[in-house]
RNA sequence: GCGUCCAUAGCUCAGCUGGAUAGAGCAGCAGCCUUCUAAGCUGCGGGUCGCAGGUUCGAAUCCUGCUGGGCGCGCCA
């Protein structure tokens, strides 16, 4: 990064100039031309605390920067008082050649420093298939693992779910009624509620077909409970077929009902009625949240003698800070977004740290085609799967599109759009440029032309060459920056630039045949590009084809 | 009614934790291939940053109110 050349020296000009020692440099990337390569806009922010003009300021600073500052071509002071640097050629081979340095790893950082991180993400229960509206929570979690992962943290990506509840029953007992429609009693009830999917045909078929002994055996109870294991299992064998066709693949799954059995629930309790915080009313168990600063008191335990889905989310939630990641994030659909807080209560009120839990809502999804929106229901069983959405515009938009736009907007895809394999899909563009700098590679070493890294970079200095190193250099923070904001689309933002910045690179810098030192030089150039937007693209999940 | 998220070009969206003349893609119009992938590049048109106040040298960005929309507000998850 170019502030890296003139970071210290400007923390030495503002104190020979006795500015505030917790002075905070901001530097930006000038958009217009003419404003130099950096700016920095220090001198106004202290305007106020030094009760001095911003302009003055400004040329104090850069008085007492001097002109001797290595890689600094020129400084200039504009308008209302920016500190505008301009570089020189060698600022930008310098930053280049840190990049060659890195290799297959450039914009790989550190910053996490091994510290573990849970990340929670898809735990739809096994009542399903994966509907297309998933993708986005599926999407988001994983490459915020990523970013984590890339970014130094060690990470593991968890998996939450329920195979006890209401919803399970009814699984099971949809399949049930399924399986005795095949078996000659066509007038068995289907159960209100039920589950309508064309999936439930399938489950029973597969009943039918390999287990009916095993079925007919069976008393009554066990019949639906034999169907709701069977239907568990076909639905979770379908979940992790759908996440490996997206290359997810979760570390953990975490059963709830754990909880129950490993004694977590009641500890769970005991612990909240020991701080006062529980009490019976109505023959149910509430716990005091307006004592935690929430607006009302919940109940916890049903007069059923049940849990409500609050008491397992606390214990869950305070059991994986127990266990001591430094870190903990949950993805969640804006849905769900109301019961934060009683869990981060919770969790404060059993003494564990809440604010070592980072949730991202993402909103809503609405898919639109021919300008008309898709609707999906997995109620009325004409659902509309993620397999099918997969199947339809393929993994890589898929990936991409459930990234590219800000968490917390609303989503509108596009399946006109994700479907188009053009110029119009934002996601080919990207891989468009990865195979034309592969392609040129290929050809060069087909012209017995291999990538030396050890090229003299000093005949870089085209608008083009220089634009496009500066991109480079972003990648890291870039990178840094999402990790730690938890927001993945400024990478799809930022990728998109830098496959800009290197397509008009090529279009105005010839590489193959100019003269070989220019030819070494944005060869290698190309290479560390290819590297950058391999890196930034797995980074996303999304693969880097050769060949397009 | 309460909570929460959102509102930026015709459409879909960015806007780097307050900065300079608010950007990109798509759509529209006009150009660029006998040479490395035209899935590319170049140019043009297009804006009351929902509305009204406030804070500030400076606001799309922060605060308040309002309007319009999404999602919640259950002894469902």
């Amino acid at each position: 990064m170019l502030h890296t050349y003139v970071e210290s020296h400007l923390q030495r000009a503002l104190a020979s100039i006795n500015a505030p020692s917790d002075t905070n440099v901001v530097f930006e990337i000038p958009r217009q031309q003419g404003q130099g390569h950096l700016s920095t806009t220090v001198a106004m922010a202290l305007a106020k605390s030094m009760r001095g003009n911003p302009r003055a300021i400004a040329q104090s600073i850069v008085d007492a920067l001097g002109n001797d500052v290595p890689f600094v071509q020129s400084i200039e002071i504009a308008g209302p008082g920016f500190i505008n640097i301009t570089f020189d050629a060698a600022a930008f081979h310098d930053m280049l050649r840190t990049m060659i340095e890195q290799g297959a790893d450039v914009g790989r950082s550190d910053i996490g420093g091994g510290r573990t991180v849970n990340v929670e993400y898809v735990s739809a229960n096994p009542t399903g298939p994966l509907h297309a509206g998933h993708g986005r929570n599926c999407a988001v979690g994983d490459t915020i693992a990523n970013l984590l992962a890339w970014c130094g943290f060690a990470v593991t990506r968890e998996y939450y779910f329920n195979n006890a509840g209401n919803q399970m029953n009814k699984l099971g007992e949809s399949i049930d009624a399924r399986v005795r429609h095949r078996l000659g009693d066509p007038e068995f009830p289907f159960p209100e509620d039920g589950y309508h999917g064309e999936y439930i045909h399938a489950i029973a078929d597969d009943i039918v077909a390999t287990r009916q002994d095993a079925y007919e055996a069976c008393s009554d109870d066990e019949r639906r409970a034999f169907c709701r294991r069977a239907g568990e299992q076909w639905c979770f064998d379908l979940i992790k077929k759908t996440l490996d066709s997206l290359n997810i693949h979760h570390d953990v799954f975490f059963n709830e009902d754990s909880l129950y059995t490993e004694g977590k629930i009641t500890a769970t309790i005991e612990a909240l009625r020991q701080r006062g915080l529980v009490y019976e009313k109505d023959g149910a168990t509430w716990l005091a949240l307006t004592e935690l600063g929430q607006q009302q008191d919940k109940v916890i335990v049903k007069s059923s003698g049940e849990p409500t889905y609050r008491l397992p989310d606390i214990a869950y939630h305070a059991g994986k800070l127990a266990q001591g990641y430094d870190m903990l994030v949950d993805i969640f659909g804006a849905d769900h977004i109301a019961t934060i807080p009683d869990v981060l209560a919770g969790v404060t009120a059993l003494g564990q740290d809440a604010s070592k839990v980072r949730v991202v809502i993402h909103q809503m999804v609405t898919f639109v085609e021919n300008g008309e929106v898709v609707k999906f229901s997995k109620r009325s069983g004409k659902s509309f799967t993620l397999d099918e959405l997969i199947d339809e515009v393929g993994a890589d938009v898929v990936r991409f599109f459930f990234v590219m736009r800000a968490a917390g907007t609303h989503l509108e895809f596009d399946l006109g759009l994700a479907k188009e394999e053009g110029d119009k899909n934002p996601v080919f563009y990207l891989q468009y440029a990865h195979a034309r700098i592969a392609s040129i590679l290929r050809k060069a070493a087909e012209q017995g032309i291999a990538v030396d890294e050890s090229a003299d970079l000093h005949v870089l200095a085209h608008e083009r060459e220089l634009e496009l190193i500066t991109l480079l250099s972003r990648f890291r923070q870039v990178v840094e920056r999402a990790a730690d904001q938890l927001e993945p689309h400024t990478v799809a933002e930022y990728l998109r630039d830098l496959a800009a910045a290197y397509h008009n690179f090529y279009h105005d810098c010839r590489i193959l045949g100019s003269e070989p030192a220019v030819q070494g030089a944005r060869l290698l150039l190309a290479e560390v590009t290819r590297r950058a937007m391999r890196n930034g693209l797995a980074v996303l999940g999304v693969g880097a084809p050769e060949v397009m």
